[in-house]
DNA sequence: GATGAATGAGCATTCATTCAT
DNA sequence: GATGAATGAATGCTCATTCAT
């Protein structure tokens, strides 16, 4: 049997699933007010108000707590971003250069708005998959998704969109803004906030959009 | 006066300087190798050919040695742009729009070229800076001066740049750039490399530069 | 009265018995298998096929288990002899030097089948006699059984023997023949088995049996 | 890298290699008083007189005390050996059944004095013997050479010795003669010690030594 | 009675840092 | 100055045992 020992218990009863969400909430907690590294599986317990040795029969050690975390960081976006989200109205007749930029505007507002939620639990997850490879697999898991969102989002607007490779743009576009939105709501920018989220969409409409005066003449 | 203890010298001599060089070396490539936290001062020294006590006399701590590698990184990069750097012939007559996406170009292979020197260092750099507020400042004021040089370089191209706030811009397009580059070259995107620089240039010109058919009506 | 807790329960119940005879058996598989060390209590009753608290209501610790182990090894073996040994046939009319030999010869033999039976198991016993003094007044009183066993059985064949004080010989013969079989079948010996044996059986007939050529002589 | 990482200072100065025998002399002791398993690295370290990460710079883990404390005790056996073994006067001008005699005599008296050094320890090597393969294979290296004593011994008295297959005569001469010393001195026998030492001697006699009425006879 | 979640003392191990040589 | 042995606080993890359901 030289499989690796995964005692962890998988709960089915309802307690149980109490527990082991309390475990991760005061994972989410801690990480992001001390970070991964200072945090230490005693301090979870406690204040999951348990016993150190509860902790590991829920979870083999705190990184799996933190791959808890970030799933449930992507759970809470996504819900946020149903919540925030409402690009265009759905009966919008005719795409048009005003209707793609309140497109970009909205998936801006979207992304800060998920950067709202929890800013240092997002700092974390992200430091985390620099030094690690195994929670860098977890979290490009939960990314593909976010880029597949958007791709199909584009690919619903192509009308008034210029750029043909829909997936790379997604791709780009996404980061772009992440590390923009990221930079000013949790690291802090070296200019003011509001001038550089003014350019982040600028960049993005002149990229994404087709022109203003050319909105009509759609391929 | 329960200032903080202070012991590290701050060598004059040149064999101390040479000493202190090894050991950031040392540190450099073990942080490259196996990440900050998994590296300790025994191994750092051992690896400079030192002993631990002489570590100690000349770093307070392997935090201390962090900050060292960040400053050696930096002036690398800044070395390797010089190398690499050339964005458009000096004696240009006019700048047009083919002179821009030079310089867009130009910009995109510089930041790929100091990734390509240690993408392991500048990843473990990056990580920390998102852990550790200290080495955040360290590293801020490293690439306060970045975005100071940029901003300086698209103030020498105003003829065919669209954009007014150049400073916001600077940041905008070092960030982006960064980041996609980052993306590329060391955690590895969802999509092609090459597709994503493609798309990267495309945003950045569209973003930057006077318009194509535009481009003798300039202000 | 500060008398140990004993809240074990002493099932009287068929279906009690049948749950402590499970534990005994899951018990037995385990510290074979693993040992008793690294067998933990939690094992046990899952092996069982029941939950924790269930096992502390029948045993109050692992060391009980293994007690009881030790009680049905010793079963089990006294149970291997009877089914092995037929030393000489009991209408024998004369003792002689030959009937000498098969009486030593089956006493190997029954020692080798009871070691047979489960050499784990006894090895564990082995070591935690060494270990535990608790364990080594268990294992003593059984122990005691044997040695009286075979005293009476010397003594039933006193016409060809000539040591004198039969107990010693049979303490000195059971742990000889006790101790080489084990070597062979469980530890491993430096040499090859059946030359061991071969010299055990001489050694154990030329102490014990009157002399071939003077096996007249008797008394 | 795959290999075990193997920090244990292999200390070369002579402080160095003081601490190491201070570690070990203070395992030695505490494995034989409270035996392997309830004894802890810290309390190693503490009787030592060293600190718990001292223990931890010299030794990988507790087992390796053990190791080294079994090859301490072959060690002390061996030095035992030479200072009361004395079988036979060497200027002995012809072997005879006294002669033989007190080889067996001397032999067990030597298997007594090695157990009257350090019994408990004995017993701990014992125990682990059967419980840990690594500690097999150690003790196991350290029998052999013991076996290849006997061996060579016994060839040296061939001339009043009746067995053929020397090697497997030591064998069994050495294991009989453990097991009955250490059930003597160490566990406790059935029985009172005299006789059972008198019966081994006689058994081993009997086996060994050609008949002392046919002691002239030999080749 | 049975269950299995919860407990927490206990142990192994690491490593930043000090200091006698 | 340099050395590296020594330190000991800190932390991860295990498991015998209890007890609410």
């Amino acid at each position: 049997m030289p499989q690796k020992k995964n005692k962890a218990r998988s709960p089915i009863q309802k307690r149980g699933i109490e527990t082991r969400e309390k475990i991760v909430k005061a994972g989410m907690t801690l990480f992001a007010k001390k970070g991964f590294h200072r945090t230490n599986a005693l301090e979870i317990a406690a204040r999951a108000g348990l016993a150190t040795g509860t902790f590991y029969s829920y979870f083999n050690n705190k990184k799996e707590v933190l791959v808890e975390v970030i799933r449930m960081f992507y759970r809470n976006a996504s819900q946020e971003v149903l919540n925030v989200y409402d690009p265009v109205a759905s009966d919008d007749p005719a795409g048009n250069y005003a209707e793609g930029r309140k497109l970009v505007h909205s998936m801006i507002r979207t992304l800060d708005s998920a950067h709202r939620l929890d800013p240092h639990v997002h700092r974390e997850i992200l430091a985390m998959t620099l030094i690690d490879p195994d929670i860098a697999r977890i979290n490009a898991e939960e990314e593909k998704k976010v880029v597949a969102y958007m791709t199909a989002l584009l690919g619903r607007f192509r009308e008034f969109i210029r750029v043909e490779d829909l997936e790379a743009a997604a791709v780009l576009l996404y980061r772009t803004g992440e590390e923009i939105v990221h930079r000013i709501r949790v690291v802090g920018s070296e200019i003011d906030g509001q001038r550089l989220l003014a350019e982040l969409e600028e960049m993005m409409c002149r990229y994404l959009l087709k022109d203003e005066t050319r909105a009509g003449e759609g391929s």
